[in-house]
RNA sequence: GGCGGCGUAGCUCAGCUGGUAGAGCAAGGGAUUCAUAAGCCCUGGGUCGACGGUUCGAGUCCGUCCGCCGCCA
C-alpha cells in the first residue's frame, strides 16, 4: 500500500485558533481522508509551535513558565481539531523530546557541512514580527505590520548559509512544477529565489525558551529553523531511521500562503544542507475573510469556529469553507452566505434527499432494500451519472480542487433528486407497480450509499450518519467507481433530519 | 519601481489552443406531493473594467489605461 505523508503548519501557541487556522486543517483533512479512501497508507501530521520570544512573553505575563503555558494552550487546539473531526495521526509539539533531538541533530549536520557561521548583526528589530526589519518594512519609523517602533539591536547571531543553495533551490522549483502550488505561489517564490537568497539568522541569545545550539548553548534556535524541522522530527528523524525512510519525504505540506517563502526557499535550503530529500509538494492556501475583511489577531476581527460548530455542527463549517472558498484563493465568510449555503445545499438538497428516500422506503418498500426486479433505462442513466461524478471528483481531488470536487458531488445530489421526480415512486405505488417501486427504491438506497462515500472526506460525521440511516456501517466502504446495486434484505432506519434548516443568526459580539 | 493575479448576469464564479456568452445561488412563474413550506420543470438579453489594435470574426490574442489585491524591491 503506497504511503501518503501530509502535514499542516504547526500553530503558534500564543493565541487561540480561529477559523482561518481551522480552514487549513479541514482542507488537509479532506485530502487525507480522500487518500485513505483511495487506499493510501496515510500519515497526517499536525502540531503546535512553541519556542519563541512571544510565547515566553505571554507566559511570563500570565505568571507561568513557558512549558506550563503551552500545556495549557494545547487543548485549545486539540479540542477544536477533535470537534472538527480532523483525522490527524499525530500531533507534535516543538518542546517534545523527539523534536528537540531532531532539531539538534539537524543543526549539527548543517554545522558539519560548514553552513552555519557566527556573525554580528546590527539592525532594527520588531518584537511582534520576531524579525529584523528592513527600511522598506518601516512606515514613519514604525513596523508596518504592528505599527510599533522597532528596537535597535546588536547581536552576535548564528547564521545559516542559505545563499549557497540559491541555485539549487531555484532549479528545483523550476524543474518540479508540482513543488510549489498553486501556480501563483510558485511565481511568487520563483521571483524571490531568482533575486537570490540571503543568509538567514537562525539563533537568538535574547531569550531562553528555545532549543540550545549544540555548538553554543548560550543561543537558542530562531523560530523558523526550529519549527520547520517538525516535519521530520515527527517521523523518526534521527532516532528511527526505518520509520523516517518510510515516511520522508512528505507528499504534501499544507500551509498558508504567507509562509510559502519559508517552506519553499528556506526549508529546501535547510534540507539540502542536511543532505535530506525535499518534500514533494507544498500547497499555499488562501485566506478566509470574515464579513469582507481579513481576519486579524491584532484587531480581533475573527470568526470563532465554535460560533459555527456549536449551533450548527462541525460539518456545517467544514462544508461551507470547503465549498465556498476555493482552495487556491481567498474567500469570505458571512453569516448570510453561510446560511444560504447551509440551507440550499445541506438542508434542501442533501438532507432532504436522504429524508425523502428513507421515508419512501418505509412507505413503499417495507423499510427494506428489495430486489431490483424491474429495471429501467432510467436506472442506468442514474448509475452512469454517478460513475461520471466519481471520475470528476477524482480528477478534482488530484488537482486538490476541493471546492470543485464538492460541486461535482452536488451535481449528483441534484441528479438523484431528479431521478426521484422522473420515477415518482408515489405514483407507481398508487398504480400498484410494486416491483418497479422497489427497484427505484433499491437504486435510491444504492445512490445514497454511493454518495456517502464521496462525501466522507468533506463531511465525515454526516456521511457516517447517512450510512447509519441507510442501515450501513458508518465507516465509509472502499472507494469504488462501479455502481453496484445493494443486495436485497438490508433494513433502513426511520429518517431523522440531518441538517435542520436555519435562520441567519449572527452571534452577538461579532 | 519589478513580477504576478483579479475585474463576466443581483451574489459566488466557469469559460482550454479565438467563431456572435454559461453554472449554482437568489428572484419570478408552473405542474406535483415521497420529503426539512423542501424537491422537480420553465424563465436570465449581462457595453464580458475602459480605449485602441490584429483578425472574416475576440471575455478568449496584442498594446495602453483605470480599479482592486498579492509577492518582491
Amino acid at each position: 500500500m503506497p504511503r501518503y505523508y501530509i502535514t499542516t503548519a504547526i500553530d503558534y501557541a500564543n493565541s487561540n485558533p480561529h477559523s482561518g487556522t481551522a480552514y487549513e486543517k479541514i482542507g488537509a483533512d479532506a485530502i487525507a481522508r480522500w487518500k485513505r479512501l483511495q487506499g493510501y497508507d496515510v500519515h497526517f501530521l499536525m502540531g503546535m509551535d512553541e519556542h519563541s520570544m512571544n510565547v515566553e512573553k505571554k507566559a511570563v505575563a500570565a505568571g507561568m513558565d513557558p512549558e506550563a503555558y503551552c500545556d495549557g494552550m494545547e487543548p485549545k487546539f486539540t479540542d477544536l481539531w477533535k470537534a472538527l473531526h480532523i483525522s490527524n495521526d499525530d500531533f507534535i509539539r516543538t518542546t517534545q523530546k523527539r523534536h528537540i533531538a531532531g532539531a539538534t541533530e539537524f543543526f549539527r549536520r548543517c554545522h558539519a557541512k560548514g553552513d552555519i557561521y557566527k556573525a554580528k548583526y546590527v539592525g532594527l528589530y520588531c518584537v511582534g514580527c520576531e524579525a529584523y526589519l528592513k527600511d522598506s518594512d518601516l512606515v514613519d519609523g514604525r513596523c508596518r505590520n504592528h505599527n510599533t517602533p522597532p528596537q535597535k539591536l546588536e547581536e552576535e547571531n548564528w547564521f545559516f548559509r542559505l545563499s549557497k543553495y540559491t541555485d539549487a533551490v531555484r532549479r528545483h522549483i523550476e524543474e518540479n512544477p508540482e513543488f510549489v502550488q498553486p501556480e501563483i505561489r510558485r511565481n511568487e517564490v520563483l521571483n524571490v529565489v531568482r533575486d537570490g537568497l540571503e543568509d538567514i539568522s537562525i539563533s537568538r541569545s535574547t531569550f531562553k525558551f528555545g532549543i540550545p545550539l549544540p555548538c553554543d548553548p548560550s543561543h537558542v534556535m530562531y523560530v523558523w529553523f526550529d519549527a520547520l524541522i517538525n516535519y521530520i522530527s515527527a517521523v523518526g528523524f534521527p532516532d528511527d531511521p526505518a520509520r523516517f525512510e518510510r515516511l520522508w519525504p512528505a507528499d504534501l505540506h499544507v500551509i498558508g500562503k504567507d509562509i510559502t517563502r519559508f517552506h519553499c526557499a528556506l526549508w529546501p535550503g535547510m534540507l539540502l544542507s542536511a543532505g535530506l530529500p525535499l518534500p514533494k509538494s507544498v500547497w499555499g492556501h488562501g485566506w478566509v475573510h470574515y464579513k469582507g475583511q481579513k481576519m486579524s489577531k491584532s484587531t480581533g476581527h475573527l470568526l470563532d469556529p465554535w460560533d459555527v460548530i456549536e449551533p450548527h455542527g462541525a460539518d456545517a463549517l467544514r462544508y461551507f469553507l470547503l465549498r465556498e472558498i476555493a482552495w487556491d484563493r481567498d474567500g469570505d465568510f458571512t453569516w448570510d452566505s453561510f446560511t444560504l449555503r447551509y440551507n440550499a445545499d445541506l438542508a434542501n438538497d442533501l438532507g432532504n434527499l436522504l429524508h425523502r428516500t428513507l421515508n419512501m422506503m418505509h412507505r413503499f418498500s417495507a423499510g427494506t432494500v428489495q430486489a431490483a426486479s424491474e429495471p429501467d433505462p432510467k436506472d442506468g442513466a442514474l448509475a452512469a451519472h454517478l460513475e461520471g461524478c466519481f471520475d470528476g471528483v477524482s480528477a478534482a481531488m488530484d488537482r486538490l480542487a476541493l471546492s470543485e470536487a464538492l460541486e461535482r458531488i452536488w451535481d449528483s445530489v441534484r441528479r438523484t433528486n431528479q431521478y426521484i421526480e422522473e420515477n415518482a415512486p408515489w405514483t407507481l405505488n398508487k398504480q400498484g407497480r410494486t416491483a418497479r417501486v422497489q427497484t427505484v427504491m433499491a437504486n435510491l438506497a444504492t445512490a445514497m450509499e454511493y454518495l456517502s462515500v464521496l462525501l466522507h472526506p468533506f463531511i465525515p460525521q454526516s456521511a457516517g450518519r447517512i450510512r447509519e440511516q441507510l442501515g450501513l456501517d458508518p465507516a465509509p466502504g472502499a472507494l469504488s467507481r462501479a455502481f453496484v446495486l445493494r443486495a436485497p434484505g438490508g433494513k433502513v432506519r426511520e429518517g431523522t433530519v440531518l441538517f435542520p434548516r436555519i435562520e441567519t443568526r449572527e452571534p452577538k459580539g461579532n
